[in-house]
RNA sequence: GGCGUUAUAGCUCAGUUGGUUAGAGCGAACGACUCAUAAUCGUUAGGUCGGUGGUUCAAGUCCACCUAACGCCA
């Protein structure tokens, strides 16, 4: 028994998310944890949502809400999406939380006391009418590129040209659209990240177990052009974290919030600090699994993440970890992964194209979604969803593989034996053939997934409920009844058990179908099996159980079509 | 324009540090079985590994160039 740590990355809160993003972080980080757990270690799963930044007030504002009130709101749905698709999160925080507030102040002031922070003088556009800064995307203007009268303050959306607010024909206020508009010195404050550049890459050296994938731009940002460069953590916006020394004013600072990126990741601590007060626990309780000095030296902690947050991870969080000076846990491992994308092009929430996550549950039940997702996780290279290969991969494997074989079994025994485990006979040599194999595949599949090997845990998933069916097709039962009721009986007794073995070993990939599984077999314990040997009896002769509905219905081919078509084009 | 990633059977993907006849699942064909969601089990047929040229006794696996797709940056 250990004591695990797992993080999400964690979704930012403007709308629901795709089954891209799903797939990138949330969905392998559920598999693992709930492995771990029924493995029996101890596990701390958290996720949160991502509030701050300007994309959130800009949301908020088209939906014509008080962002705080859209955030909120946001939460909740994102919520329930996550509980649709069985996110065994232990905790679903917030990073706009009180905890997040104090714990991101206190860093900054912990950097600032140890001179990883230098103020940065800066010309801004402020706007007088609406009385503010406004960066990025607040200001609009004409192109000086291509003309095109809506450019935005970072980039113009028609030649896609990247742009400075400054660089702007007739720039005016994308709030107000007010043109009285001029150019300020404003202060910021940035995080000396290239002053901690060895003490990070040997940190990273340090992990010879990470996938290339996540080291490779590690070391690309460490090492490419000037290496390393320090990040402006502080804007001047209305929503976020106001810049705070620790629980002192920050002199010049006034008015302003620190960066999204650097109270984010924050938020994974401050989430644990949610959790213990949502559970009415006292902060040791967090503590225990965040602080090195305080009981955090045998926790492991694995991060889950889509690539494009892997230098976040690797770099600027680690950099605030250590320049804060104190023995907070650092990330053990860090699992990424590259993009899922649609039918040959990309998911994109900004463009609606693709599926999201509120319209993957009304069609179909998060275990479908699940198994599809998590057995062509894009680990090594990115992947492709297409609805052909879904209907076909989840009518095969879930339907008629797992499903069926749950199917055939209790079928068959209800109409030769009744709803009970039948008594009779005992296991032979076939049997003892069979248990000999799946000892072998489980121990492959508990390394794949201790590994979080995800798309190779699928697989041997799947061939241990392919041996199953190859152990009914070859014994047959239904022939040998005929002859040898008694061992008919045996093989039949054994059926059932291996579909009790199969729930058990599918919970982290299909958490609702294993419930189901257990519930018609009248199965309370769900533990882990240990020695094969035993626990194939431990469904016992008269032990009643009740034939389930289906398990998978299978996907028509006038559903995939229709599908198909209603998600060809853009989201509303 | 720079940097990076990818390019393996019809489809989705595996292929450790280069080494005998390149693998899996799906799909296809054929056969077996009939308990089951026309499900299952078995057999077979399909790739010379994007292209060209190198290094090597030996390359899908290393190098160069080219092509294509994608991504990041400018």
């Amino acid at each position: 028994m250990a004591r695990h740590l797992i993080t999400s990355a964690i979704p930012y809160i403007n709308g629901i998310k795709h089954l891209g993003n799903l797939v990138g972080s949330q969905l392998p980080a559920d598999l693992y944890a709930r492995y771990l757990r029924a493995r029996g270690h101890e596990v701390m799963f958290l996720c949160a949502t991502d509030e701050h930044g300007t994309p959130a007030e800009l949301a908020a504002a088209k939906a014509g809400k008080p962002v705080a009130e859209y955030c909120a709101e946001m939460h909740e749905v994102q919520s329930g999406i996550a509980d649709g698709f069985g996110l065994s999160f232990d905790h679903f925080g917030r990073s706009s939380s009180p905890q997040n507030h104090a714990l991101t102040q206190h860093f900054a002031g912990r950097l600032a006391d140890a001179g990883h922070i230098r103020e940065v003088s800066e010309k801004q556009v402020y706007s007088n009418a609406d009385g503010r800064f406004l960066p990025d995307r607040y200001i609009e203007g004409t192109c000086p590129n291509c003309g095109y009268d809506k450019a935005r303050g970072d980039q113009c959306e028609n030649c896609t040209k990247q742009l400075d607010p400054t660089d702007l024909i007739e720039p005016r206020s994308a709030v107000s659209g007010s043109t009285d508009l001029e150019v300020r010195e404003t202060k910021h404050l940035y995080l000396r990240q290239s002053q901690m550049k060895d003490q990070l890459d040997a940190w990273i050296d340090s992990k010879s177990d990470w996938p290339v994938l996540t080291t490779s731009i590690a070391k690309k940002w460490l090492h490419d052009g000037d290496g390393l460069r320090d990040r402006g953590i502080t804007r001047d916006l209305n929503w976020g974290i106001p810049v705070r020394r620790g629980k002192e004013d920050w002199p010049g600072m006034e008015g302003k919030v620190f960066y999204v990126w650097f109270d984010a990741p924050i938020e994974y601590i401050a989430c644990a600090a949610e959790w213990a007060e949502a559970n009415g626990r006292p902060d040791a309780d967090w503590e225990r699994w965040w602080r090195t000095d305080k009981g955090a030296d045998d926790v492991r902690y694995t991060q889950f993440m889509g690539k494009d947050n892997v230098p976040f991870h690797t770099l600027s969080f680690p950099a605030t970890l250590i320049g804060s000076g104190e023995p907070w846990k650092m990330v053990d491992h860090l699992k990424s992964f590259n993009y899922l994308n649609y039918d040959g092009g990309q998911f994109s929430t900004s463009q609606g194209r693709g599926i999201f996550m509120d319209q993957a549950l009304e069609i179909l039940p998060a275990d479908y979604w699940r198994w599809w997702l998590l057995s062509h996780a894009p680990e090594s290279s990115d992947s492709e969803f297409t609805w052909e290969n879904f209907q076909q991969s989840v009518n095969k494997d879930l339907a008629d593989v797992l499903g069926n074989f749950v199917s055939r079994i209790t079928k068959f025994c209800r109409s030769r034996f009744g709803e009970a485990v039948p008594q009779g006979g005992d296991y032979g040599a076939d049997e003892a053939a069979l248990i000999s194999d799946l000892t072998d595949m489980l121990a492959r599949y508990e390394t794949a997934m201790e590994q979080m090997e995800v798309r190779k845990s699928a697989a041997e998933l799947r061939a241990i409920w392919a041996r199953g069916n190859e152990y009914l097709q070859s014994v047959a039962p239904w022939t040998l009844f005929k002859t040898d009721p008694g061992q008919a009986a045996a093989q039949t007794r054994l059926g059932l058990n291996l579909a009790r073995l199969f729930a058990v070993l599918s919970s982290p990939f299909l958490p609702t179908a294993s419930e189901k599984i257990l519930t018609a077999l009248n199965a309370t314990d769900t533990s882990w099996p240990d020695d094969l040997n035993s626990f194939l009896r431990e469904l016992e002769p008269g032990h009643g159980f009740d034939v389930p509905d289906v398990l998978f219905a299978k996907i028509t081919d006038e559903q995939a079509e229709d599908w198909s078509t209603r998600f060809s084009g853009v989201r509303d």
